[in-house]
DNA sequence: GGACGATAGTTAATCGCTTAACTATCGCCA
DNA sequence: TGGCGATAGTTAAGCGATTAACTATCGTCC
């Protein structure tokens, strides 16, 4: 491979004005120019990455952090139209992409994430951190590394991006309590897994109260955000509390799971049973029957925060952002029929639901 | 950030000595290396890996190559799988993954692409490479950068693995011919678009006329992979071939498509009408009906291309790999029934359809 | 005409690490 | 005892760029 002195020597100019030319530092002539991009040319001359990388303290890598949590990123179809709207950004920059799952502990992500970070390797990072524990930002803090949040946990000065799940979580019970219903179960996943959702309860709880209705109270089950445990978690509430007419689903797969699960069950949905669903996953559309949601425009959060984090390498400090949710209706939700409303108005008499099911 | 020198003051020794400690090269004794990890301790001694990428000439970065055709990889659930089965490996050697999507168009990958790949960066690429125009590979084959193909597009001499789309088409076939059909209509994909579809496509050819069945008769409507194009096929098969008992379509998601349009259109799955996808996507088996389709492992060919680079960039030749494919047998395959069953006993008299519906 | 600022280009130090070549020491054996 | 090979560690030369500091040239303005 030709370096920059074989080209200056071709050029016949010095390897600094070379370098000048290729990164448009100013003066030098256009017949400068001129000579050493033909030389470029001939020699099919590419720069080097790490020696440019270390000279220049420059790397032109961003590292999206996904920490490998409850479930591979892999087969989340959400954090991947995340991972879709940052690379479309980090492309047209020019830069390149690391993607990084670093494996995660109560004592903190793993060595090799931790020493890629301080490698100096990194030009800038963004990281999903839902997470409460074991924040995979530290070390980037501490090294004042460029850094995006996307999520809640973050502190003072941090920059951060997350999409308005409280206001995903009032909409969904707005609608839901529109509709007339009131024997409303929830299929939510256990307290300090992750904030975002603890958020959209916020959400669900703010409206279910202003409506009179005590929320705590209301039959929960939790789930692993997978189909199955959606599935599951249905089975259990739909046989405990058979009055119930509406299931709050806290993401598009327990939703479908639920959904299916109710028809084994003999319960039609909508008719019998409305569900919803958080996310509008593709398959969310596609589903039979399409599946009423909330749609976070996840690719959109990744553009974001992309451009936050290169805002603050050209030395802004961008204002960290809350992306609004939208509602989409489709087909899984109607107003509750007389055969499945019991006599009484409210549920207070039921007992509350925390354990998951097997 | 302290440097290697830092450390070696701090130890009492060379840069060399540190550096032979650090990566385990011999000539050192036991208590030298106690002071060199001790001073690397107390101050926090990261390595600059793009110094040490640039001395030593190996960047541990590992680029993973999805080129930009004919969609977003980001909403593609099996390339992404994929994925999931490389990162698990290069994660597991310490080798970090470099995403690069680039944008393919006739004059071959964009210019960004190119010079990552000559800028000495990467220490080995895997990409997929299905697409028969505009190789992906072509500059990493120049520079003799390690490389391993998850596809068809590879010339001799290089590494390879795919999976067995001949067998998958093979058993797709058998399994409906053995159920007794023979209206049988094909969503596929355009020509040349994808080689590996094509591979599932002569499968299924070979198994045909094995049976005496005319395959190039078949009806026939060519989609986009997505799940919007697998309905237009199947409402434009089933509108103009009625007689039509088994819908074999070479993705899952055309496959869900076309399910949901054909009950739309008055057909029950499997009762009326079989069908068949490719993939085994996460949504298959929670789709309803669970869909009867072939998995290809794809977490697998991820690890296995993975792999293979490891055993290249240790100096070894590994064998290129075809991985079976298992085929999986859900509910949207059944008998033909005799009310869709015709009177002609094949379908030769039917016209042949080629262009895609708008 | 001379001084000065802008322009064009060069020299050489530097980034932080690896490693070839070299020196020094030690044990062992003929 | 001398010599040799193995062991332990050092010196210093790169790797291939960037960039601060410097020199040289030229036009302009008083």
């Amino acid at each position: 491979m030709p370096t920059l002195q074989d080209v200056s020597r071709r050029a016949g100019v010095s390897t600094a004005t070379v370098s000048k030319v290729l990164s448009n530092t100013p003066y030098f002539t256009e017949e400068t120019r001129r000579k050493v991009m033909e030389a470029v040319r001939e020699l099919g001359y590419v720069p080097n990455l790490a020696a440019r990388a270390l000279a220049a303290g420059k790397t032109h890598i961003i590292a999206v952090v996904f920490p490998y949590v409850y479930e591979p990123i892999f087969s989340d179809p959400l954090t991947l139209r995340i991972l879709g709207g940052i690379e479309s950004v980090i492309t047209q920059r020019g830069y390149n992409m690391l993607l990084s799952t670093p494996r995660l502990s109560p004592s903190g992500p793993d060595e090799h994430y931790r020493q890629l970070v301080l490698s100096g390797y990194l030009d800038g990072l963004i990281a999903i951190d839902n997470v409460p524990e074991a924040s995979v930002i530290e070390d980037a803090r501490a090294k004042n590394l460029p850094t995006v949040v996307i999520g809640y946990d973050v502190r003072d000065g941090d920059y951060w991006v997350r999409s308005d799940d409280f206001s995903g979580g009032e909409q969904i019970m707005t609608h839901i309590l529109g509709l007339g219903h009131r024997q409303i179960g929830l299929i939510t996943v256990p307290e300090n897994m992750n904030m975002a959702l603890e958020h959209r309860i916020e959400g669900l709880r703010a409206v279910a109260q202003a409506h009179g209705l005590d929320f705590d109270s209301l039959p929960r089950a939790n789930g692993d955000f997978s189909t199955e445990s959606g599935a599951a978690c249905a089975a259990d509430l739909l046989t405990r509390h058979p009055e119930i007419s509406a299931l709050i689903c806290l993401n598009d797969r327990m939703a479908m799971g639920a959904i299916q699960q109710a028809r084994l069950m003999g319960r039609r949905v909508p008719q019998d049973l409305s569900v919803t669903g958080y996310d509008d996953i593709p398959a969310a559309s596609s589903f039979a029957p399409p599946l009423t949601t909330i749609d976070q425009r996840a690719p959109e959060s990744g553009q974001v925060a992309a451009r936050m984090l290169f805002d603050i390498l050209e030395g802004a400090t961008p204002e960290p952002t809350v992306l609004p949710v939208h509602f989409v209706l489709r087909e899984t939700t109607a107003p509750p029929t007389p055969d499945f409303r019991p006599s009484m108005p409210t549920n207070r008499s039921e007992s509350r639901e925390e354990e998951p099911p097997a």
